[in-house]
DNA sequence: GTATGTACCTGTTTGC
DNA sequence: TGCAAACAGGTACATA
């Protein structure tokens, strides 16, 4: 699924390939992935006909495409989200939602939303050229140069709550997924239910920078399989899936101290631990 | 305001 | 073999 380092690949893609290019035409075929855009199908692809693109920027996982008369194209791929620029005749995705036809750059290409789940989408933010409002709330990511490490310590100590939760909290720090999470309390050593009132200053430091390592090394080795004709999220989270430590590894020894990892469910979905280095609480959260 | 739980989606895998 | 349940999980929203 994507995570915030395939989605850097993918605004980074989308900054050489359509930048410049004017959107002359939108077909929704799937009225969900437009379901935050007040306007509906048709009034979303209306406002979007004769626009310029101007930019490409990224948020944690939400990127957006600022345009010519102050708007932007907002999107998030949600857990199945691609978007592929395509020439014309390539034939239709099987989950293409919607298409933006091109014109002005890389000879009228296409560039398209493809989604199985629809758990992503895209919208048009009212003067969201700099920042969307709609996405005002969610912090700045671990590779922001203006992310405050220190505001982000003094937050998290704060609060009552467990360390992961906290970790994947979008209104403190955003971009990492439960994959991420996992691996940087994995090399921190801590286990996800830890209380966040007991953390000291250092080893919240230290989990946060941990954090960023992880992000940073993904985004080295997708960044570095990429860069063809689309924009793409294939195969590129497949390739940091070799680099785990944790994440998906059940049964399997510690890289560290050759305990097998446990997985437990969390909150509908499941943590990846291990019991010899991550101890559990008594009391998790 | 803060903390926690759940719905939203669909293709694939697992289990009876 | 066939069908149902489990699973994947980021986000908005509801609830207390």
């Amino acid at each position: 699924m994507p995570e915030l380092p395939e989605v850097e690949v993918v605004r980074a893609g989308l900054e050489r390939h359509v930048l410049g290019a004017t959107i002359t035409r939108v077909d929704v075929l799937h009225p969900r992935p437009v379901r935050r855009d007040p306007r509906g199908p048709t009034g979303f692809a209306d406002a979007l006909a004769g626009r310029r693109i101007v930019a490409a920027r990224r948020r944690g996982k939400y990127l957006w495409l600022p345009l010519d008369n102050g708007d932007a194209l907002l999107g998030h791929l949600g857990m199945s989200g691609q978007l592929l620029v395509q020439p014309p005749d390539a034939p239709d995705e099987r989950h293409l939602r919607v298409r933006l036809v091109l014109e002005g750059a890389d000879e009228g290409r296409e560039l398209r939303f493809v989604d199985q789940r629809m758990f992503g989408g895209l919208s048009i933010s009212e003067g969201g050229a700099e920042l969307p409002p709609e996405i005002a709330h969610i912090a700045r990511d671990p590779l922001d140069a203006a992310f405050d490490d220190d505001e982000f310590v003094r937050r998290v100590r704060r609060r009552i709550s467990g360390v992961k939760r906290q970790l994947l909290d979008q209104n403190l720090v955003s971009g990492v997924g439960n994959i991420y999470a996992d691996e940087a309390l994995w090399r921190a050593q801590l286990h996800g239910g830890r209380a966040t009132e007991l953390i000291s200053r250092p080893k919240a430091r230290e989990l946060l920078q941990h954090a960023r390592d992880v992000l940073n090394e993904s985004l080295a080795q997708g960044g570095t399989s990429f860069d063809a004709l689309y924009v793409s999220t294939e195969g590129v989270s497949g390739l940091f899936e070799r680099s785990l430590n944790a994440y998906g590894r059940e049964g399997e020894p510690c890289y560290r101290c050759g305990t097998p990892l446990r997985r437990e469910a969390w909150m509908n979905r499941s943590s990846y631990s291990c019991p010899a280095c991550q101890p559990r609480p008594r009391h998790p959260r």
